[in-house]
Formats: C-alpha cells, structure tokens, sequence
RNA sequence: GGGCAUGUAGCUCAGCUGGAUAGAGCGUCAGAUUCCGGUUCUGAAAGCCGAGGGUUCGAGUCCUUCCAUGCCCGCCA
C-alpha cells in the first residue's frame, strides 16, 4: 500500500491548495484507517485548520473532497465524525495490487535509497562463560535487525564484539598454568572439559587466595605485553569458547563476524591520545577520564567516563571508542565506513552508551549524517516476575533451554502423531521438533515490545493457539497442504483475480501491508510490529479459510483464492524469514 | 540520592508520527463444522489505560507532580 499511499497523499495535496485559502501547503495527515469501516486510509488534516481557518471541520472536510480527485483508486470519500476523510480503495484495484505482487519475490518492498553501511553489534558473549538468556535476546533481536536492513538493500556488517580480553583472563591463565602446564608446553591437547567449571574455579582461587591474585594480575600486565605463553593460553581459551558459541549460533542460524574486544587492543593508547589532544581528558585521582555533560553522579558533579584506569589498564570504554573509531573511519582509512552503528544490549547499559557516545561525539569521531543507536531490550524473567533462574538458582544455559525447547515440541508432535494414528520416519519427527522448538524461542522473544521486560514460558510459546510461532507455521503448512491436494498454486493470467467475498478483500488488504510494515521495522527496529502483522495475518488467512472454499470453489472464484493462498504463504515466509524463522512444509 | 525504563482485562501483552465506541492472545462461559490438515472458526463476560494536575477541537499517547516496580550509577563488562 506504500505506493497507493503516496499517490493519495499528494491528491489530497492538490486538493488542499485548491480547496482551502492556505498560505503553504498542510500535511492531510494520511494514516491507515483505525478500522475496517472506516475504509482503507484517513485523512485527519481537516480537524486541525478549523481554528487557523476559523470555520467547521467538517466543512473544511467536505471542501477538500470536494476537489478531491480519486475515483481511479477509490470509492466515494466520505466525511465523517468531527472532519476525518475516510478513503476506501476500489476492489479492482486491490486485484491489481495484488496480482502485481505475485510476480515480486520483495512483495512490494522496495530497495533503500540510499542504502547505508550499517555495523550490528550484538550477542557479545565472554570468553570461558556460558551463553545465557542474555545473549539470547541480543543474539535473535540483532539477526532479525540486520536480516530486515540487507533485506532493505543495506550493506550491514554483523559483528560479535566478543569479551576475549580484559582482567578476567588474568585469573584464567593463572589457574591454567596451575591444573594443565603441560597443554601450555604444547605437549598435550587442551581438555579442561567444562570451560565454565572451569571459570568457577578459577574465580574460586581468585576470591580465596591472596596470592592467586596477584599472581593472576602478573598475568594480565604479561598477557596485554603480549607474552608468547600468555597468549598461547590465551588463544586456547578463546578456541574452546569460540567452538561451543559455534555451536549454538548453529542451531540458531545466526552468522556473526567475530570481532572481539581484543582486536580493538592495540588502538586504546590511540584512543587516550586523541582525547588528550582533544582536550577532554582529566586526571582524577590518577584516572584519565572525560567529565561528561549533563551526566551527574551522586554528589551533583558531572559523572566521569573513565578510559585508563590508575594502574595504566584500559577498560571497556576505551575499548567501545576504540571500536567507534573504528567503526566510523572510512574504508580508505581503514575501517568500517559505517553510517549507522547498531548496538544490541541490555537495557541496562543505557548509561554507559550514552555516555560513550556523547565522548566520541565530542572528540569529533562522529561524522555528519552518521549515526551512532543504543538498540535496548528488558530483562529475561522467569513465571515468578524476577530475572530467569534454574531451580538451583544458577542461569540457565542457552543450550539447556534450546534443548528443553525441542524437547518439549517433540513431545507434543509425537503424541498428536499418535493421536491422528499418522505414521513418520523418525527422521520428520527430528526435523520438525527442530523447526518448531527453534521457531517458538525467537518468535516468543521477537514478539515482545523489546524495551520491556519479557517473562519467559516455555508453555506459553510453543502453545498452537495464538501469537505463537507453531499458529504461524500452521498456516503455512496448510497452504502447502493445498498446494499438494491442488497442484502448483500457480499464478493465474492476467486479470484473473476478482475481489469479491469480505473475506478475500480483507486477506487481500492484509496482504497489501506487508511493505509498510517493512518500511516502519527498518526505522523503528521493533521486530514485534512485523510479529503482530503476521499474525494478524494469520487470524485474516485463517477466517478467511475457514469460510470459502478453494479447491472446491467454482472455476471463476478458484484461481482467485489460489492466488490470495499463495501470496499469503509467499508473505509468511518472507516475514518469518526476516525474522529469523525456518518455515516447515508439513508438521 | 541521581539517571533510565515500565505501570493498560484474572494472566501475558499490543497500541507507530496525538484521532472516531481502548485492542489481541491465554484462561472462563456459550456456540459452529458440506472440514481443501479443527493445531480451526463465531460469540459473550471482563477496563477509573497507576493517581492528580496541565496543554487542545481531541490524550492510553505530549508536559508536570506524586505513587509503585525493575535496571543502572568512577577505575568489572
């Protein structure tokens, strides 16, 4: 509908400058109507001159469609309540619309002008810990982000800014060269078994033992001097993680360009010099640090952004400027060339970017027309409201809860198999579970508003009733269905489709938002609007299916209802797709 | 103490740049079926949109003051 929208958009352009004395052109306000009654689209541009013209809304109304010209796309305008302007397409151009969607695997989407150099930044999970629900969140909200901006034409650069360097390596290496000396000699492969037990020890020592400690500082100092053992060690942890990250990003479908943090290494003392002669650097209390601008602490003082620590360490700061720096010089000058910068965390690092990105701001790394966004989400809660725990009350391991997932979803499929007394390979059973329990983790999280809170159910999102993932596959899998019983749902000749039935209008509409749709997820990067939608979509396939016939219906209706079918499962499966989701052919 | 976010039906949540009588799912209750996969469809009950004040033709949405909850707050990331 972007294009019928811009074409009445400037109508009711023209129709104002004729219709109203009015010094400069009014935005008419278009929005899609907020009912089904009310048309297709609303004009509420007339309510807000009545004062500047000093007469009735409703007559401003009536005088702007009185020199509205729309019959070629729509049915008579009508004014209605207080002065809205109701417009409702014409049935045979929604038949046009659609039929032209038909042949265009975008489905009306077109391509951004002009595309961007975007970087996504997100998973971000730390060397020798686990992945948990965390990095779930950050890791299926930032694919489905960069999946809709390359969809959209944009080059996007997905990158993993892994936590492989910093302190916690310091205690890591201590406590290898204690339990394993020999891997580091390279006499033997490294098998420290479960790498987060292993961190647990590590801490362990840490907390316990004095002279661990210092011994894990001697380690850092040697590790950042660039010590061959040290980064052999180093090296090896990182390798473990690195496999078990694969693995998961596997089962998610996610590629990711890793780029840790220890990349970012060798360009922190830049970081600190460029600040120094920026003039933004202060030492306090032997930090350097840049007092940030209307950012106060406790006692009213602007809050510092600390960028080397006392001791001469760098910290993440220095490392996410490094990494802006990085980032936003151009290709020539070796970097990114980026003109928009996504990061995907945590709502509770809010501060911290915005106090990043205010610094690199100041110091002038940021160029004109580019744009650095904090991209946040809310927290992962269990049933009970508070941060999601196991029993036990440890976190709860990604791939535990991936497992429980298909585990589950295997559950119900085999028992509604042994229901239906239908007979499948153990193959389809292992596929579909698969899909399904996949498909119910990132709908269940993509679905949520991102900035809120999410509680988790494992009952809730694989339930077939519903905002879930299995209704949406559902429907999916049923048109496929028809298309098995019925032949190739193929595309009917031209002028072939007749919108006739309430129900095939209403598909049809539905069907025809799938751009705008599109278009607000790129600006908005708020993947439960495009969840909503196909849902939506599904209820409207779903009524519509269950009251008109399709392979039954008569010749002339038939290719029709083919055809709003094979568009539905056409744009079905790109959304599911830009979210991230396998589509399944049968389940 | 400061900052940010959230508060909408019994529960989980939508509500985009302010628009017409506040929406959906689950649950509850009552129905439908010539069924192309009923994992469906129809209907009903259910609300002081946290509270007060303001802005205007019009406020769940914007401003302001409270209340409640969550997260963050100088050398961890």
């Amino acid at each position: 509908m972007l294009k019928l929208r811009g074409i009445l958009n400037q109508r009711l352009l023209e129709a104002m400058a004729k219709a109203l004395p009015l010094p400069q052109a009014v935005d008419p306000l278009l929005r899609p109507a907020t009912k089904p009654e009310f048309g297709d689209f609303q004009a509420n541009g007339a309510m807000g001159l009545a004062k500047v013209l000093d007469s009735p809304p409703r007559q401003i109304a009536q005088a702007v469609v009185d020199h509205l010209q729309v019959d070629d796309l729509c049915c008579p305008p009508q004014v209605a309540g207080p002065g809205f302007i109701n417009l409702t397409i014409r049935p045979e151009v929604l038949a046009a619309e659609v039929q032209g969607r038909l042949k265009q695997p975008r489905l009306g989407v077109p391509m951004a002008e002009p595309r961007q150099r975007v970087v996504v930044d997100f998973s971000s999970p730390n060397i020798a810990k686990e992945m948990h629900v965390g990095h779930l969140r950050s890791t299926i909200i930032g694919d489905c982000i960069a999946r809709v901006l390359s969809f959209r034409g944009h080059q996007v650069l997905r990158l993993n800014h892994l936590g492989d360097w910093g302190t916690q390596f310091g205690m890591l290496i201590a406590h290898l060269k204690n339990v394993a000396p020999q891997t580091l000699a390279g006499q033997e492969n490294l098998d420290l078994g479960d790498l987060v037990e292993f961190y647990r020890q590590a801490k362990g020592c840490f907390d316990e033992d004095e002279v661990f400690q210092e011994r894990s500082r001697r380690e850092v100092v040697q590790l950042q001097a660039g010590a061959p053992e040290s980064l052999r060690a180093w090296g090896l942890l990182c390798q473990r993680s690195r496999q078990a990250f694969q693995a998961i990003y596997d089962r998610l479908d996610v590629q990711l360009l890793e780029r840790g943090e220890s990349f970012y290494n060798g360009a922190l003392p830049g970081v600190v010099e460029a600040l120094e002669q920026a003039q933004l650097l202060v030492t306090d209390d032997g930090a350097r640090c840049v007092f940030l601008q209307g950012i106060t602490g406790k006692d009213g003082r602007p809050l510092p952004l600390i960028v080397q620590k006392r001791d001469g360490g760098y910290n993440y700061a220095t490392t996410d400027l490094a990494a802006i720096r990085q980032r936003l010089t151009s290709p020539e000058a070796g970097g990114e060339g980026a003109e928009r910068v996504i990061y995907v965390t945590d709502a509770g690092q809010s501060d911290h970017f915005a106090a990043v990105f205010q610094v690199a701001q100041r110091a002038g790394w940021v160029p004109p027309g580019c744009r650095l966004q904090h991209v946040p989400f809310g927290l992962v809660q269990g049933a009970d409201g508070k941060k999601l725990k196991t029993r036990s009350g440890a976190t709860v391991r990604l791939r535990d809860l991936l497992d429980e997932a298909v585990e589950r979803a295997r559950h119900d499929l085999v028992e509604r198999l042994a229901q239906e007394q239908r007979q499948v390979t153990g193959e389809f059973i292992e596929s579909v579970a698969t899909a399904v329990g996949m498909a119910a983790v990132k709908y269940a999280d993509l679905s949520q508003n991102r900035t809120t809170n999410y509680q988790f159910s494992f009952d809730r999102m694989l339930s077939l009733q519903g905002n879930t993932a299995p209704y949406l596959l559902y429907v999916y899998v049923r048109i496929q269905g028809i298309a098995r019983k019925g032949g190739p749902l193929e595309t009917p000749g031209p002028a072939a489709i007749y919108l006739n039935d309430p129900q095939e209008l209403h598909l049809a509409r539905q069907l025809l938002h799938f751009d705008e749709v599109i278009l607000e997820l790129e600006k908005d990067l708020l993947p439960n609007r495009l969840c909503t939608y196909l849902f939506g979509l599904s209820q409207s396939f779903n009524r519509f299916y269950d009251q008109l016939p399709v392979l039954k219906a008569p010749t002339q209706l038939r290719s029709t209802r083919i055809a709003l079918c094979r568009l539905t499962a056409e744009t079905l499966g790109l959304g599911l797709d830009l979210l991230g989701i396998k589509t399944i052919d049968r389940m």
